[in-house]
RNA sequence: GGGUGGUUAGCUCAGUUGGUUAGAGCGCCGGUCUCACAUACCGGAGGUCGGCGGUUCGAAUCCGCCACCGCCCACCA
């Protein structure tokens, strides 16, 4: 048995202890396996990420389930892995070449290109993974996955192959989001809304008399844009055709500012009549709402007037002296030659919502493109109707709402990413015909004309590599405080202290807000905890022998305290079991929190001291219910807290189970279950409560004994008081406490019991009389006014009869211990002469 | 604008289907280095449960309105 040093120092033996459990491989699951699965998927981590609070909460989380059900039997597969994180990734090796080198990935060409990347992969990822083990999460490592692994990638270009001979994967032309930094497509997720404190710039288009054909102009319409820069693309405007305002202006013909092209006035029921001025510019190429307007009215062209890093194009709908502009710097330019030409009517501040790439945060510039899609509808059906018909479900339940709502209007999903970093898709288009193979390989000619083939230079979104990804997103909503580094907490707390901290405090479905200047209030619960249990193990180490203790108690030799701790140990267990099953991991850590600490360790521990050390008999028995309780107070907080549970089981004498991780779920014993011991163990708690209290009240020096009778209120109470006598004379410091029912009046402190049990402690020149009326007044007071509640609602004719007869009964009970703690108050007073 | 969650002790939060004397941790006050633990022990103070109204015998809990705070969605040019 080893020594244990009385300050738990986690760093000495956590990473020992993790080698341990991967050593003996009990994070492996065995597929064939015939026990129930128990198989965790979440979202890969990105490969070069680093542990942020967020992971480290969820991970947690996921790793309290995952260790409950593999002790329960379960087999139990966390799978762990990362994904390649095209962008994240591109981006890093693209600055720091740029930055060592002053080069671009194009001057690398791509296949030198991917080499850094692999180079930069190799060098620093999978850092999450050791972090991962670093808080303890028990994956399965012989299983870990990386989203370009050979294997994983066949995978991907087979999903893709399938789902595109399905119909459900298609090739078209549409307005994307492009990101003109990272010169790539994105998926709505990947372009999020920030608020901007923009303008409404209102802009006159010159109407053209087509009639006459003379081009003068003699009247304007205006309309109202944030987007001036894109008007060289527009190829209509268009009103809500009930807008009277405009009828005069069907079919007529405008001029597009700065230019000379001419477009046509058409209407549509898109247009918000009381937005601007009731009028639209259309320009299908650079908006995703004006493609659809363009699309519907039919027979427009779609002129791109951006490059891909929007610049304004070289083209001749671009006045030459915006060519090559940047879009924010041709805005600018644009508005003075306007407003120089008279034709900016208006400028109203305006706040609105823009999207930007989420890896860069540059404004994404919608643009028309071609792109591989994946068709959500048919995909987003089957979702909604396991939702719907509750075969699907969420924790906690709003969040199906959200899912549903999110289905909805889902919209096709743009898969192609113009980047190198990623699964390059396996499509093949044709030099001589317009064919396009789809194939997992590359075919050797077109499957069309037999014309030699060139694979798309694109690459597929990471996301669609986690294929599960848009259906997986909510499995956990939750953030910690922003600013805590997981890493920090666990190795100035460890690891068990950051668990439990986090498990305790995060209750289902909230987020947690943490002070990260003020980590040692924060995690002084976990870590106080874990020096508590480790306490508790050194004390019971030292006492319970070397393998002496019989390994079944005999019930004949229980005492009160003993069938106490039993009966509660029960109802820990099952309280737990049944919190951990409904994910309410906090109240599972609250429980196992107040059993450790509350009733092992501040009652029982301290009643069994006598036994333990000689001076009282019993000791066999006091040490076979120690073992008992805390070998299932380990089992049930080893998945919050795994690594301090598994060194004190280590320190075990004569452990047959190896390793916890491994071990089983302790299971309730219904025999063991008490009642009658767990009220009367209650009187005794108050008793030494109620001494403890006057103590302290009269600056009673604490090794000082004093004298105390107890008039107990029942004969249950008397039995109580006997059974435990030793022990309240013990934890209250009384050297000789009378239960004989003799005289307990006289100048001394006096305590009323719950149960309206009395206590007398003579302290003689210590009592302040005048004081101790006071309090026992207030006291009696309190009972007046508690008394007098539950009075008014027993006198309530309406309560007794329509409340149900439990609730009436416990009212009266009420009423009946209330009055006797009066009564017995009451005669203390007239005793002092109060 | 639509939806949704929240508002409980100084701080961070529990409070499960309406019936407790409304709880925990940290912090605070007083006392102890008592032979497992001062990362501890013992005792204690502190809350009109955001506001108003309603349903009910009974509301922190259910309903309505209001006030703040947060998240999601649409952000219509």
């Amino acid at each position: 048995m080893t020594k244990l040093a009385p300050q738990y120092d986690p760093s000495a033996i956590e990473t020992a202890i993790y080698r341990r459990w991967e050593d003996a491989g009990v994070f492996g699951a065995d597929v064939r396996s015939e026990r129930e699965p128990y198989v965790i998927v979440i979202p890969p981590p990105n490969v070069t990420a680093v542990l942020h609070s967020g992971h480290g909460l969820n991970n947690t989380l996921q790793d309290v389930l995952i260790r409950f059900e593999r002790m329960r039997g379960r087999e139990a597969l966390w799978l762990p892995g990362t994904d390649h994180a095209g962008i994240a990734t591109q981006n890093m090796v693209e600055r720091a070449l740029r930055e060592d080198e002053g080069k671009t990935r194009q001057d690398l060409g791509r296949e030198a290109f991917l080499e850094r990347v692999w180079e930069h992969v190799n060098r620093t990822g999978g850092t999450i993974l050791e972090q991962l083990r670093a808080i303890g999460c028990s994956c399965d490592w012989s299983r870990t996955r990386f989203t370009l692994d050979e294997k994983y990638s066949l995978a991907v270009r087979r999903v893709f192959v399938d789902l595109h001979e399905q119909g459900l994967i298609y090739r078209g032309q549409r307005v994307i989001h492009w990101c003109p930094r990272c010169r790539t497509s994105l998926s709505d997720e990947e372009a999020e809304f920030v608020d901007r404190d923009d303008h409404l710039y209102y802009i006159r288009y010159r109407l053209i008399d087509g009639e006459k054909g003379n081009g003068d102009s003699t009247n304007w319409v205006t309309v109202a844009t944030t987007r001036p820069e894109t008007m060289f693309g527009d190829v209509c405007l268009v009103y809500h055709p009930e807008d009277e305002r405009f009828q005069e202006f069907h079919n007529a013909t405008v001029e597009i500012p700065l230019s000379e092209v001419r477009r046509p006035i058409r209407t549509s029921t898109v247009v918000e009549r009381d937005f601007g001025t009731g009028l639209l510019k259309v320009t299908p190429a650079h908006d995703a709402n004006d493609f659809d307007i363009a699309d519907s009215l039919g027979g427009f062209e779609r002129p791109v007037t951006m490059d891909e890093d929007a610049r304004m194009l070289d083209d001749p709908r671009v006045p030459e002296e915006l060519r090559g502009l940047d879009r924010f710097e041709a805005r600018e330019k644009i508005l003075k030659l306007l407003d120089t030409a008279g034709q900016l009517e208006r400028v109203d501040p305006y706040s609105h919502a823009v999207r930007q790439c989420y890896r860069c945060q540059t404004i994404v510039e919608p643009r028309l493109s071609d792109q591989w899609f994946v068709k959500m509808r048919p995909l987003a059906e089957p979702a909604l109707k396991a939702y719907r018909e509750g075969r699907l479900r969420f924790v906690p339940e709003r969040w199906g709402k959200v899912y549903e709502h999110w289905l909805m209007q889902i919209r096709d999903w743009n898969i192609s990413r113009q980047l190198w970093w990623g699964h390059r898709i396996p499509a093949w288009y044709c030099e001589q015909c317009d064919h396009i193979t789809v194939t997992m390989d590359e075919p050797a000619s077109c499957e069309g004309c037999g014309g030699t083939v060139r694979q798309d230079e694109d690459v597929l979104d990471t996301w669609f590599s986690s294929w599960l990804w848009p259906f997986a997103t909510f499995a956990f909503s939750k953030s910690l405080g922003n600013g805590i580094d997981p890493l920090e907490v666990v190795e100035r707390y460890g690891s068990d202290a950051f668990r439990f901290t986090i498990v305790a405090g995060a209750a289902a479905g909230t987020d947690m807000i943490m002070d990260r200047n003020d980590l040692d209030g924060t995690f002084a619960a976990g870590r106080n905890f874990a020096n508590k249990l480790w306490n508790v193990g050194r004390l019971i180490l030292a006492n319970i022998g070397n393998g002496s203790a019989p390994d079944t108690i005999d019930p004949a030799h229980l005492e009160l305290a003993d069938r106490w701790i039993l009966s509660r140990c029960q109802r820990t267990i099952t309280a737990i079991t049944d919190e951990l099953q409904r994910f309410r991991l906090n109240d599972a850590a609250n429980e196992i929190y107040h059993f450790v600490w509350d009733d092992l360790a501040d009652w029982y521990i301290e009643q069994v001291k006598p036994r333990l050390y000689g001076s009282a008999d019993g000791g066999d028995t006091a040490r076979a219910v120690l073992r008992y309780v805390f070998e299932a107070s380990l089992r049930l907080l080893h998945p919050i807290m795994p690594f301090i549970t598994e060194q004190l089981w280590e320190s075990l004498p004569g452990q047959r189970d190896a390793l916890l991780a491994a071990a089983s779920w302790p299971c309730a014993s219904d025999p063991l279950e008490d009642e009658e011991a767990e009220h009367r163990f209650a009187r005794v708690q108050s008793l030494v409560g109620a001494v403890r209290a006057v103590r302290a009240e009269y600056g009673v020096a604490p090794g000082k004994m004093v004298t105390a009778r107890v008039q107990p209120a029942s004969t249950d109470a008397l039995e109580a008081f006997n059974a435990e006598q030793h022990t309240i004379e013990r934890l209250a410091k009384i050297e000789a406490l009378s239960m004989d029912g003799g005289e307990t009046d006289g100048i001394g402190a006096h305590q009323v019991l719950p149960d309206g049990s009395t206590v007398f402690v003579p302290l003689g020149d210590a009592i302040d009389v005048a004081k101790e009326c006071q309090r026992l007044t207030g006291e009696l007071q309190r009972l007046e006014k508690q008394l007098a509640g539950v009075k008014s609602k027993l006198d309530n004719e309406n309560f007794v009869n329509r409340a149900p007869g439990d609730v009436v009964e416990r009212e009266r009970e009420k009423e009946r211990s209330w009055q006797e703690q009066r009564e017995a108050l009451a005669a203390k007073l007239r005793v002092l002469g109060c």
